[in-house]
DNA sequence: TCAGTGTACTATAATAAATAATACAGATAA
DNA sequence: TTATCTGTATTATTTATTATAGTACACTGA
């Protein structure tokens, strides 16, 4: 569900952050799903619940998340803004890689293949 | 020429690095010119000295420049290898996020469009 | 000779991240 | 009520990385 990479140059707890970001924007998390448990996903992950609670603290200041102390943590009811926020910044990083690209002389109808290649592949990997 | 932005996650020493790199791709650094001497730029940077020589002492590694004890550093022989190495970093990446604008649902031919606004402001902003 | 070069080395400071260990308040089920 | 689960807050410590500071040495070229 959760992956920590040990080795990035992303902390830990920002690595959270992201994944639930991304597990509500896909929609595996929903509307007022229960999060795990701070001290559950810290046994889980083999990290400091320290660690969670820094990452539950932010998402829930962001308003991803609500918290309801003795209940637990909840998905919140920003998921459409949240998703096009994170659509806002991908297409954001696309535009300045894509002005790089052109500073190299690379063609932009070899750019745009690269795309169709990437929206190729993540389409034949649904429903196998 | 060489810019540093303190507020950045990104060390000081890899920004030098990056923008050496992105120097000698662009051309305003060609083969065997003479690097800024280590404590030069660290004063024009108003930088420690050790930084800059971290970030040289990278760049040798990695052979995109050279170094001659008494005489200085200079832009070694790979451009042509950097530059393609560099491009095919930036399409990785452009593949990656467009895998992740596939999934949240955002149309190729959009991701696409940015590309050429990309590239339009890129070229519009040649010789003016 | 002398000023400028790269290079190496040790030490220190500063910062962020993660861990460790408690403590407290609220909720819920036995 | 009690026990156990929640979130939350706090302080201290450790760890790793980065950057700075200072010094030293060998080499080059005018």
């Amino acid at each position: 569900m959760i992956l920590i990479d040990y080795k990035s140059r992303k902390p830990i707890y920002e690595q959270i952050i992201d994944s639930i970001k991304s597990l509500i924007v896909s929609g595996v998390l929903e509307r007022d799903d229960q999060l795990p448990s701070v001290r559950q996903l810290a046994q889980e992950l083999a990290i400091n619940p320290n660690t969670i609670q820094k990452a539950y603290g932010e998402l829930e200041r962001e308003g991803v998340i609500y918290s309801l102390k003795g209940r637990g943590s909840f998905v919140g009811s920003g998921i459409q803004e949240l998703r096009m926020v994170q659509q806002q910044e991908l297409i954001e990083q696309i535009f300045e890689i894509s002005g790089e690209l052109c500073e190299l002389q690379v063609p932009q109808q070899e750019v745009c293949a690269v795309v169709q290649r990437a929206y190729e592949q993540e389409k034949g990997g649904l429903n196998p």
